[in-house]
DNA sequence: GGATAAAATCACTGTATCGCCACTTAACGA
DNA sequence: TCGTTAAGTGGCGATACAGTGATTTTATCC
């Protein structure tokens, strides 16, 4: 036997590549945080501003915001008292413009399936 | 009133779509999932190969298939006994390899800043 | 320095989920 | 019908994470 175990295909990811693709998908995996992010999607904005248009507590959009930048998607930059939020990485858009389609597409066929008789 | 709140730029997604798209990034978030992705993109497997290219135990492999199936990105069709998987949205070969090539590129520049001087 | 405001962090609770074990279900062959 | 095999399902313990309230840090203004 050549090798005693996988590989007549592909190398496989590695434990750690595999960690961090799945963390960067966990991190946009949460309806807050992708609120966040679509209002940043207009622009940038400060933390209060955020709180204010989420409704959510100080505390839980603060966390859901460090989140965000430890997985690198947004940066910070202060201005005296406020931080002002960004989006810091493009693939953001791409990936939540693509996912949205992808998600209308199947609605609409489900529809179409509906209307054609069940 | 038209309305009492928001909306001086873009409608904001809904609850349910945001719910809609976290749920899809969420299927994505473990590793245990990608690797399985990662094994069906070189082709259409069975249950039963899925467990052993991975090692890990029936039980798991079947939860976090039916989760991946749930999410809409793989299919299963039943040959007798066994079930075969496949990779059912295009979307997911797309999102992986723009993750991927995103954090080589990262880590790529990273190292060029370490090797220019830390 | 002291007061104030913005944001981050801590401590806590409830809920969700991973992985494992055992059991059940489904489909085939003798 | 019975036995076997592939896969799905339920229960359990441990861990992770969202949301809240209270506290702390950081920066500004008086």
């Amino acid at each position: 036997m050549p090798r005693p175990k996988k590989s007549i295909t592909k190398p496989e990811l590695s434990p750690l590549a595999l960690e961090l693709i799945a963390a960067r998908f966990r991190a946009l995996s949460e309806p807050m945080r992708l609120r966040l992010l679509n209002l940043l999607m207009s622009g940038e904005q400060t933390v209060g501003q955020l709180v204010a248009s989420t409704g959510s507590s100080q505390a839980n959009v603060s966390k859901h915001l460090s989140v965000l930048r430890e997985a690198g998607m947004i940066a910070v930059r202060k201005e005296g008292l406020t931080s002002v939020c960004f989006i810091a990485d493009s693939i953001v858009k791409e990936l939540c413009a693509m996912m949205c389609s992808r998600l209308r597409e199947e609605m609409e066929s489900k529809v179409q399936a509906f209307d054609a008789g069940i």
